[in-house]
DNA sequence: AACGTCATTGCAAGCGCTTACATTTGTACC
DNA sequence: GGTACAAATGTAAGCGCTTGCAATGACGTT
């Protein structure tokens, strides 16, 4: 149409100062007029690569990654990069299937959520060389780099702060630990606060920890089946904020006074933590930051093949008003 | 490696009884053992179809399309389609930058939110001949196959409530009805039932409304503009649950009890409509059908090239406690 | 043993693009 | 006007795959 082969298509679009003008004007004229649009695959195929990056989350379903993801894309933008997402359930299988599928998509990077994974994965990403970072938990020692911040230590400190509230009977409700280090780690934080204060943190005397699905009806459950015991605990940690937020739900809806009766605390500190009634104490996780540095890591790695070495991001206690001292008697 | 052409190898993935089991096994094996992965950008461009639809929501940043992504996600999983998703945050630059990196990739079809777009975009999409349906939002007139619910309908039928239980002195916290018909239509629905009710629908003077993004803290921000008047509203109706949520949490930090003092409704039942104090009362939206019909009716249009026409969704009132009777006097 | 059949496999084209290299066109200078 | 050189453009190969068609070979039949 504009009476040029292809390659001064081709030229126009991708080094428009490499064509003379009044030629580029013809051709992008035509271009515009004809709506064409280059095939990503053939020139992907061509570039060896796709400025494109895959994250894959464990669930669109709640908040929790929202915010560090949204920041996520944001920066991965600025950088040129388009993002691709995609959830895995907090199924092992399915987060490689997804990485596969990202990856045959000819994705540069990938963003993954925790350290634990399907060992055919981690085979997969090695030999593939396929860049990736892991976000959400901190770990110096880990096979990929981590962007994130010592989930056992954050809770560790929630957990003295209840403590030295006065707390002794104190219960968690948390995600399935099994292939969730962050849920682990939280678990373990606890363990250590409990320890440290010479409580017994073995599992099944003085802590109670039920384990259930993140969200908020299963921690409204869990907390209700926490409370009709002989000797309730007085304090009730969730492993995230959506727990959190449905365990305070089912308290108020059993005539119990949060935290009169029993203080309730979560960990995200998500949107959700300032609208619930009381407001969730919690553990203040830097998202959009997190978000960010992801993608910079990730695009370091992508574009000089070195291997960032990220610090740990702080964390930092909100104390609002679902933890107060135990009742009295 | 396993001595046969690239044919074979090719057939072995896509047709396997085309060879023999022999030949097969020594292939797959082999594959197995080099990590190989179809290069996608190679495949779709000789099958002509890539098997992925896109979707571009307004936004990721609150839970108002999770669910119905979810649901539209896993339908067309099931159909056999890996879903992309990008959002635009609500402008319609944004939305064709997206429709169009998406077209690139190979989409086959697209799901788009609501009427309204840059004309380019339409044209873009009859141009290509890019199949594509509009979610949460009905009109049989449409350009595009809509699936559905009537957003004004909806919105009249909770007003009508509202104003049966006496309310006179009404205002709305919307979203920004410029570009984005849903919350026009829903701002009609309650001028509608205004009208119908004898009272001034005009835009000034019975009704006041306030425009903002969509947010907790721009609801709570409207909600506060809203109540510091001589004769605040006695009902506030917003947009939709986040706003909603946000005016209630204000309501309570400007120390007005809710509904005793003011109703407050919102529109979505998400998950946060339940775990407000007050609870919602709201508009219950069928997410997940609706999300699982829009799968089914994209790759329809996307196999058969046909254009369906889905019924609208039926939407439902849910009576929570944030709607009472007005304050006497 | 020669031949026809059919299942299996290989060959090669072509999908839409980029880019090294070849060719043409334009420009400046003698 | 002719030459030398640079700038602009065209040519063609090749990215990794699928698939129609051709070639091969196994097998049954006469």
């Amino acid at each position: 149409m504009a009476g040029v082969s292809t390659a001064t298509v081709s030229r126009c679009l991708n080094a428009p100062d490499k064509v003379v003008e009044r030629t580029r004007v013809r051709v992008l004229e035509a271009v515009r007029e004809l709506g064409y649009l280059p095939n990503f695959g053939a020139r992907a195929m061509v570039a060896r690569r796709t400025n494109t990056i895959g994250a894959i989350i464990p669930t669109m379903a709640n908040a929790i990654f929202a915010r560090g993801l949204q920041a996520f894309q944001e920066e991965a933008r600025r950088l040129g990069y388009q993002l691709l997402v995609a959830s895995s359930s907090y199924r092992a299988d399915l987060e490689e299937e997804q990485a596969r599928a990202l990856a045959a998509r000819g994705a540069d990077g990938l963003l993954l959520i925790g350290l634990e994974r399907a060992e055919t994965l981690t085979a997969f990403l090695a030999q593939r060389g396929l860049p990736a970072v892991v976000a959400w938990t901190y770990g110096a020692e880990a096979a990929l780099p981590t962007v994130g911040f010592d989930n056992r230590a954050a809770m560790r400190g929630l957990a003295e702060e209840v403590l030295r509230l006065g707390h002794r009977r104190v219960a968690m409700i948390s995600a399935p630990v099994a292939h969730n280090d962050r849920a682990r780690a939280r678990l373990e934080g606890l363990r250590d606060a409990l320890g440290a204060a010479g409580l017994d943190p073995g599992s099944n005397t003085g802590l109670r920890v039920i384990e259930t699905r993140y969200g908020l009806d299963e921690g409204g459950a869990a907390l209700a089946r926490l409370m009709q015991g002989e000797t309730p605990p007085t304090a009730v940690l969730c492993g995230n904020d959506v727990l959190a937020a449905g365990a305070i739900r089912q308290a108020r809806a059993l005539g119990l006074r949060v935290p009169e009766d029993v203080s309730i605390t979560g960990f995200d500190d998500i949107e959700l933590a300032t609208l619930v009634t009381p407001a969730l104490t919690t553990v203040h996780v830097p998202h959009q930051e997190m978000g960010r540095l992801a993608a910079r890591c990730l695009v370091e790695m992508v574009e000089q093949s070195v291997r960032p070495r990220p610090a740990p991001l702080p964390t930092e206690l909100r104390l609002r008003d679902s933890l107060g001292p135990p009742p009295v008697g």
